[in-house]
DNA sequence: GTGAAAGCGCTAACAT
DNA sequence: ATGTTAGCGCTTTCAC
């Protein structure tokens, strides 16, 4: 594959030594050369077509400019916002993000993360994390750079970018009650997931602070098939005068719709639905799904500013950031049915 | 970042050199060398926890084990699935796909492609052809391995992967004309790219075909708003008694769903709507968008195989390869209205 | 079957 | 301000 042009070659048509041509062409320490040596030198760089070997100089700085970015699953379109928000911060700084799938195996996740180190990635940045994560707390030990991003893990000391949960929960519950709900469930997100956790939490909470009457169904993933058969269960069985459902994500509350429309009922007439993520498209579903916006991109972003500052600073103490959330109302949900 | 374990480290423990366990650890020179040695390396290697630096390795074969893949923008929900299916061919080999964006700027393309030669990719999947590609040309005579998928370029002779486009708009027809339509609109995809060519190609011919009167209907981006934009413009003038809408992909028909609801037009009722590409979610749309399903996955995976194909042996003559397609009948056609 | 030695292309200390 | 030198960690000829 072409490009077989080195420093060597161009320091040949400069007629200085390659050291200077490296000095030359990196902004850092282009002062420690003469001006008119500089623009030689970037002559014959550009005559010859020259770029740098960017293996050659990470061998030699010990620095990939690479970090591995690792997801559930990439289908997941909570994920390419979240992607695109990395490079939006990685790539002007000249680092590169290497994304790969673990479609929610530990063992996959385990083969990945070496992959990548053997790939010498300057750091993580993973949105994997579930509540007791092995891995993490082995790389954390092994001195691996991580910024988990939209989950946490319990237990290890590395910085988290998440949404606000509570909060996003709370709106829901605001906009329910003023719609005269009181009688709530929550398809909960499977277990062994901070964001399963908190939202469940905030749900209890809220059932508490607005005198709701709630009910948890557990779901077994953040799927369409998952949210499904959990709503089944609530609609096979006795009505119980429920009026509203906060599915623990949008996938979830898409699989409520399946139900509810294979159960004759109508959403929002008969029942009122709440997504959470606000992912992309949430707006044309049938009905328009209301949901709670979580920037994915910014989370991404966010993440990347994280490690970049752990990689050039790795005393630097970087806490957890929550990102803001903001409830988006659209058609699935109603006044309550009296 | 951790990880600071190198062969000699390994040859020191196992009491052997370097080249030894070099040889030791590759599957194909390990049978160079003594069954007892190859033990008693590894037996080092997994006590000291060796992980070889890709980078080292590639420099000295010149090889990266990295394809670029460059794609118009992640968010578009048909490119997750692509870039799975090139990572399930990649990932097995021992290859890593670094997928990049272009947000169609041509700049931002060669940027990119740039910076992915820095990187010493061994190859590139490239979802961003155009008809008339300046720098896919150039790629070619600088001796780069390139592998078009989704969209093809005129005029350069690298392998391509696309679906089967023409038979799909013709089982579109089938279907259409079977509803009773014999008014059929095209909202053709923007000028420049060979998907839009061809689908347009194909309507115009199957309107000879079936004795349908047609009429194209130009967009400016596969964009939800270059379709709305354009449908709005049919809906906007007087009727012409069109009863469907082709549409050159989802997103265009998303787009047309849009203004036919602000035109106060039912779909399918009024209009009925195709789409193409069978993007994730169509299926939860309202309504749940008819189109013609594109295995991306396959695509990509396709794509991958022949550019490995192309790695391992460059002479290897790779042609264009057209993945099936299949019409999914859902709840946008309906009976065309007497 | 294994050791020795060279070198991939680059950067960074050191020397001048 | 620039040249010299060494070496990042690996693979691969060439010896033995």
């Amino acid at each position: 594959m072409a490009n077989r042009v080195t420093l060597a070659d161009v320091a040949a048509l400069a007629g200085v030594h390659p050291g200077t041509v490296s000095r030359a062409l990196s902004a850092k320490t282009e002062n420690q050369v003469n001006a008119a040596t500089v623009r030689k030198v970037r002559r014959a760089a550009k005559q010859l077509g020259y770029t740098p070997n960017a293996m050659a100089r990470g061998l030699r700085t010990r620095l990939s400019m690479t970090v591995g970015v690792i997801v559930p699953d990439l289908t997941n379109p909570i994920f390419p916002p979240m992607v695109r928000g990395i490079d939006s911060y990685l790539l002007p700084r000249g680092y590169s993000a290497l994304v790969v799938n673990t479609d929610g195996s530990d063992e996959t996740e385990r083969t990945v993360f070496e992959s990548l180190l053997a790939r010498q990635v300057d750091g993580f940045i993973v949105a994997t994390g579930h509540t007791h994560h092995r891995l993490m707390a082995e790389a954390q030990e092994r001195g691996v750079l991580v910024v988990m991003v939209n989950r946490d893990a319990h237990g290890v000391r590395y910085p988290a970018v998440t949404g606000d949960d509570s909060l996003g929960i709370k709106e829901i519950f605001a906009h329910l009650v003023a719609l005269g709900h009181s009688r709530i469930v929550h398809l909960a997100g499977p277990a062994g997931f901070s964001t399963s956790e908190i939202r469940e939490e905030a749900f209890r909470a809220a059932c508490e602070q607005f005198s709701v009457t709630g009910r948890v169904l557990p779901t077994s993933a953040y799927s369409i098939d998952a949210g499904q058969a959990a709503m089944d269960i609530l609609l096979d069985g006795p009505a119980e005068g429920f009026t509203a459902v906060v599915a623990g994500n949008d996938l979830l509350a898409l699989g409520a719709y399946h139900s509810l429309r294979q159960h004759g009922m109508v959403c929002p007439d008969d029942m009122s639905v709440v997504g959470f993520n606000d992912m992309p498209f949430a707006g044309d579903f049938f009905p328009p799904m209301t949901t709670v916006r979580v920037s994915h991109f910014d989370m991404g972003a966010e993440a990347a500013r994280l490690l970049l500052a752990q990689i050039e600073a790795p005393e630097s103490t970087a806490l957890a950031v929550r990102l803001p959330v903001s409830l988006v109302v659209r058609g699935s949900t109603a006044p309550a049915k009296r």
